[in-house]
DNA sequence: ATTATCTATAGATCTATAGATAATGC
DNA sequence: ATTATCTATAGATCTATAGATAATGC
C-alpha cells in the first residue's frame, strides 16, 4: 500500500514540524519521535529522504491552503468583510505559514528548481485567491484601490503575524483577545481605515 | 582588545545570517565563510559558542531596531502617516525581522530563560514603539481605534511581509514597485481604509 | 608581547542504507 | 506474503577545544 495510514501519520507530523520551524530546524529524528517510531523507519514510507519529504508536505500544505481559502470564501456571503474574516479564521486555525522564512531560509536550502516551483505554488495558493477576492469586491463596488496585489500580500502578512503571539501570552492577558478576534480587528481596521473621520455635525 | 574590528565583522556576519535564516539554519562555518576565515577562529572572538553568539547579535539587532524606529519617528513631522512611512522605510532597509520564526523556531532552540528575555526585548523594541506612535496620534485626534496594541502588531507584520517578496520578482515585473513604495501603499491603505466611501453628490 | 588565525581532532548529531525482526492481511 | 518497524552502522556535517603559526602593535 503506497498510501497507508502510517504513511499519512509520517506526512502529518512532518508537515506540522516543517511548517512550524522550517526545513533546517527539523530533523528526521524529531519527526519520528512525534509519532513514536525510530527515524530509520521513516525511509520505508518516504524513500526520497528529507528533502523530498519536505517538498511533498509543503506541496500538500499549500494545496490545503488553496482549498481551505477557496472553501472559506465559497461558504461566505458576497461581502468582502465576511469573506476576509472567514479566510482569516481558516488561516488562524492552521499552523503558521511563514512566507518570510520560506523565501529566505527554506527555499535556499533545497534544489533551486523545486524551490522555484514551490514559490510559484505558494503565490498561487495564498496570494492569488486573496487578490481575486479583493478584485471581485472592487468589481461589486465595495472597495476601491488600485494596487490590490500589494494589498493581498500585506493582508496575508498581517493576518499571519498573529501566529507570532505566543500562546501563553493570550491566557495571561487581562482581556483575553483570542487569535480570531485579533484577526477580525485587523481586517476591520484595514477595511474602515484608522483615520478619524469627522462625524457629520448634528 | 575585547571589541576589535575583527570581532565586529564576526558579529555583523552572524547577525545578518541569523536574522535572515534563523538559528538552526545557520552554521558557524557559514558565518566564518562570509568573512573569509575558518570556523574555529570564531571562538577567539566569541568564546561562548553558537548560542551565546546568537543571543548577543539578536540583542544587538533588537537594540538597533529600537533606536532606528525611534530615530525615524523623531525625524518626522508630527503626523501618523509620515511617521509610519519613516518607520517602514527604516524596517525595509534592514534584514527581515521574522517574528513568527523567532517565536516558533529560534526561541524553542535556545535556553528558555534567554528565550523569554529576548522575546520581551523583541516586544519592547518592535511593538511598543509602534504602539506608542499610534497612541500619540490618537491623542492628537488623527486616528481613532480602541485596540491599538493589536493594530501595532498587525502593522508590523504587514510591513515585514514585504521581505517575503523575492528580490528578482521586483525586477521582472512590468511596473517595478519597489519595496518602499509597497510599504507606503500598505500604510496608506490601513490609514484610509479600503471601503469605498460614496462621494458627496455634486 | 599580544592578538588573530590556522590545522588537527574529538565527540555529538544528522542523513541515509542494509539487513534482521515483528506485525498484519489473506 | 507483505508491510512496518527495529538495530546497527557508515559517512557527512557540526560544535567545540587544543596547540601551533602568523600578524600586529609597541
Amino acid at each position: 500500500m503506497l498510501n497507508s495510514d502510517a504513511r499519512q501519520r509520517v506526512l502529518d507530523a512532518a508537515e506540522k514540524l516543517f511548517m512550524e520551524r522550517g526545513y533546517r530546524a527539523v530533523t528526521l529524528k524529531d519527526i519520528a519521535a512525534q509519532i513514536g517510531i525510530r527515524h530509520a523507519s521513516l525511509y520505508h514510507h518516504v524513500p526520497g529522504g528529507k528533502q523530498e519529504l519536505f517538498i511533498e508536505v509543503t506541496e500538500r500544505n499549500l494545496a490545503r491552503h488553496r482549498e481551505g481559502i477557496a472553501a472559506a470564501i465559497a461558504n461566505s456571503p458576497q461581502d468582502v468583510r465576511a469573506q476576509l474574516k472567514a479566510v482569516a479564521d481558516w488561516l488562524i486555525a492552521q499552523p503558521p505559514m511563514d512566507l518570510i522564512r520560506m523565501v529566505n531560509s527554506d527555499m535556499p536550502a533545497i534544489d533551486p528548481r523545486q524551490a522555484w516551483r514551490l514559490s510559484q505554488m505558494a503565490s498561487d495558493a495564498m496570494i492569488e485567491p486573496l487578490h481575486a477576492l479583493l478584485k471581485q469586491a472592487q468589481a461589486r463596488g465595495e472597495i476601491a484601490h488600485d494596487d490590490l496585489g500589494v494589498i493581498a500580500g500585506g493582508l496575508l502578512g498581517m493576518i499571519e503575524s498573529i501566529h507570532a503571539v505566543p500562546t501563553e501570552a493570550l491566557h495571561q492577558r487581562g482581556i483575553p483577545l483570542d487569535r480570531h478576534d485579533m484577526a477580525h480587528t485587523l481586517i476591520d481596521a484595514l477595511l474602515d481605515g484608522l483615520m478619524r473621520r469627522d462625524e457629520p455635525t448634528t
